[in-house]
This record gives C-alpha cells, sequence and structure tokens, in this order.
DNA sequence: GTCTATATCCCGATAGAC
DNA sequence: GTCTATCGGGATATAGAC
C-alpha cells in the first residue's frame, strides 16, 4: 500500500516505507506469531519503541500490509480479456502470474503463510475473490463451449495457474536445492509452463 | 512416527500418540512459533507438565513430527517403476499424490509451512531428497528418449506434480471459498489432474 | 505418572526524558 | 521524533508434592 498523504513529512514516508518493508521480510519469513517487533526495528534501522511511533501495533502493521495484497495478486487475472484470443490469453496470464512470483516472492510467501493457517486475517475479501474466480471462469467456459478451447473445468485450470506458478515463490528453497546450481528455475518454469497450458488448451 | 519401542507401557505409547495427534494438529495449523504447548496439551487431553513428561521440549515434539515425514512423502514417487507403462506410472503417481493431499491435509501443511520458512529443520534432508528426485528424473527422462512419452523436462514434470496436488491441502481455505458449496474439491481434481497430465504427456 | 505452583525468559507495548 | 528504561502478559520449562 502506498503512501502519498501529504500530511506527513518526508522523513515520516521514509520511515514507514522502511517498516514495511522490513516486515515484508520478516513476516513473509516467519509468519505473523514467528515475527518479533526486534526483528523488524532491525531490519528497518530503527528502535522499537520508534517502529511503534509509526504504526500502533505488529498488527497494525501486519494488516497494513495484507491490506493491498489481494488486490495485487488477482490484478493479472483481471487483465484477462474476454475479446482476446483464448490461448493467448491463458498463456499470457500464466506468464504475468509467473513474472510477479519472480518479482515478488516475499508476498507470494507472506499470502501462502496466511492461506495456510486457514486465512483468518482475510476470510472477509474471500468473497471477493470468489467472485472475480467466478468472472473469469465463466469468460473461460465461453470460449470451451464455442469450440475456441480444449474442454476443461474452468475453476481447477485457474488452481492450476496458481499452484504451478506460486511453488517457484513459495518452495523457493526446495526447488534451488532439487535443480542444484546453475538453474534459472524461473527461465526454466516459463518454458515448461508454456509448453504445458498449450497441450492441456489445445482443440 | 510409529512407536513400538516394547520398553514403553500401553499407557506411555498412547499418550505418546496423543501428544504427537495434537501436535500435528496444532503445528500444522499455527506453525512452529505460532503453536503453544498450552494448545496442544489441551488438544491432548493432558497437563503441559505432563505432555513435557513425555517429551524433553516444544522442539522435540515438533522435530519427532517431522522426523517421518519426508519418507511418507516421497513414498508415492519412490514406488514410480521403471518397468512400467511411462503414462500409466506417471498418471499413477499423481493419483498416489493427490490421496496423499485427501488423507494427510495436515501433514501436507506442516510441510509446507517448513518449506515456506527456508527448511530450516529440514536442510539436511534435502538433499536426500534431490537424490531421490534425479534418479526419477532419468527414469521420465529415458522414457521420452524411447519416444514413450512427450518431450517434457523432468524435474518441473515432477514440481508440477508437488505443486498440484499439495495445492488442495495447503491452501484449502481458497479452494473451498472459490467453489463454494456442492462440491469435492480432490474428485474433481482426479478428473482434472487426469485430464492434464494425460494431454500434457501423450505423444 | 500426574498434578499445582512457580521460576525464567521473551515479547509487545508504554512512560517519560531529551 | 527518537531514545532508554520498564511494565505486564504469556510462554517454555522445572520443582516438588502426591
Amino acid at each position: 500500500m502506498s503512501d502519498n498523504n501529504p500530511a506527513r513529512t518526508r522523513i515520516q514516508r521514509r520511515n514507514r516505507k522502511a517498516i514495511l518493508e522490513a516486515a515484508l521480510e520478516v513476516f513473509s519469513a516467519q509468519g505473523f506469531r514467528g515475527a518479533t517487533l526486534d526483528q523488524i526495528a532491525a531490519e528497518a534501522g530503527l528502535s522499537k519503541p520508534n517502529l511503534l511511533y509509526y504504526f500502533a501495533s505488529k498488527e497494525a502493521i501486519h494488516a497494513e500490509l495484507l491490506d493491498g495484497l489481494l488486490d495485487t495478486w488477482l490484478a493479472p487475472l483481471r487483465e484477462l480479456n474476454p475479446d482476446g484470443t483464448p490461448q493467448d490469453e491463458i498463456l499470457g496470464y500464466v506468464r504475468r502470474k509467473l513474472e510477479m512470483s519472480r518479482a515478488m516472492p516475499r508476498e507470494s510467501r507472506l499470502f501462502a503463510n496466511e492461506m495456510l493457517q486457514g486465512a483468518p486475517r482475510l476470510t472477509e475479501v474471500l468473497p471477493k475473490l470468489k467472485a472475480l474466480v467466478d468472472e473469469k471462469a465463466e469468460i473461460i467456459r465461453d470460449w470451451t463451449r464455442a469450440g475456441k478451447l480444449a474442454p476443461v473445468d474452468p475453476h481447477h485450470l485457474i488452481f492450476a495457474i496458481w499452484a504451478l506458478t506460486q511453488h517457484y515463490a513459495d518452495f523457493e528453497v526446495q526447488v534451488t536445492a532439487v535443480l542444484g546450481p546453475g538453474h534459472d528455475p524461473y527461465d526454466e518454469a516459463g518454458a515448461f509452463l508454456d509448453m504445458l497450458f498449450t497441450r492441456l488448451l489445445r482443440i
């Protein structure tokens, strides 16, 4: 969540930004309970009380991180264009989502941490997520009905795209350990997923 | 990890089992730091000091849970038979792995929690995992070389199977929220994944 | 083996000087 | 705005009676 509040000074904006950056680093790696304000403060280069001068509580920092996350996370899906070429639209979505995993692995892990724990701080936004997925699933269903895509369950297709792209961020240690040195996981995944979804969806 | 130590009484075995069951419930839902001994003791129906009579520490309980987990988790992959029919072998692996997610979602989430945090308590076993995956990847590579499977990167094929099957356990709240009532996610996933891997691998 | 009581430490949050 | 010092709650682990 960006902070353009003009009532804040440059220093305030800079410190808030540093805190959120540090909090993302720590929360995504340790989970909410696993993270401590000491770690976040150290990472941000501030003292713990100073950190609490900018945010009311640990919970408030975490909430602000989560606040914009779902929208960011769903942006690539929103771009799915009903008037585009079906194959290209799906493949484009896969590529955007994989790029997002590469560019924002910490956000991916923050999100995964929440989901693993039953999404206690995201329950009220899950209906919004369902609405968007249902809308896009309907588009995909129309494409398959029109014979432009091989028949496929649209909801599980979307789950597959999520699972396959987020896996590279969320299970990064495992991927790295298994591939060994000398690999770019995301480059390889890009080629692999292109092929996978092409074969899955072609008529 | 089963406990057949004959030096232990029936009561001891029963209590240890109850503690590990309770700990699996709590650790998988809350992560290591998020879980408390109070929660585990309550879930197991024991007092907290009594719980620590059976296990030296919180860490020890967690370690014992993780101890057998990787082997259990990799068992379906171990069964991949180089002398079987390639398509059937892969599809069989996918089905076993999905069944495992259905039957053991808490173990899946315990594992995911560890991976998300960089696998601090599993780093020394990751090389073992790599060795098994490399061995099975070689089998798959032979199959594609022999023209029995469509060409595919074997490592990323295995990642895809992990990601697609574990997703239904690890992101269960999201899957349930998006599908809405009246769905059996695992039944639907079974059909979807059968189709996906059939289309991906057929010559 | 199981309990109550408690030691000890850590963490989130606040007080108050500067 | 930032700091040092500290409060108060909660968590792991232990002591010791039964």
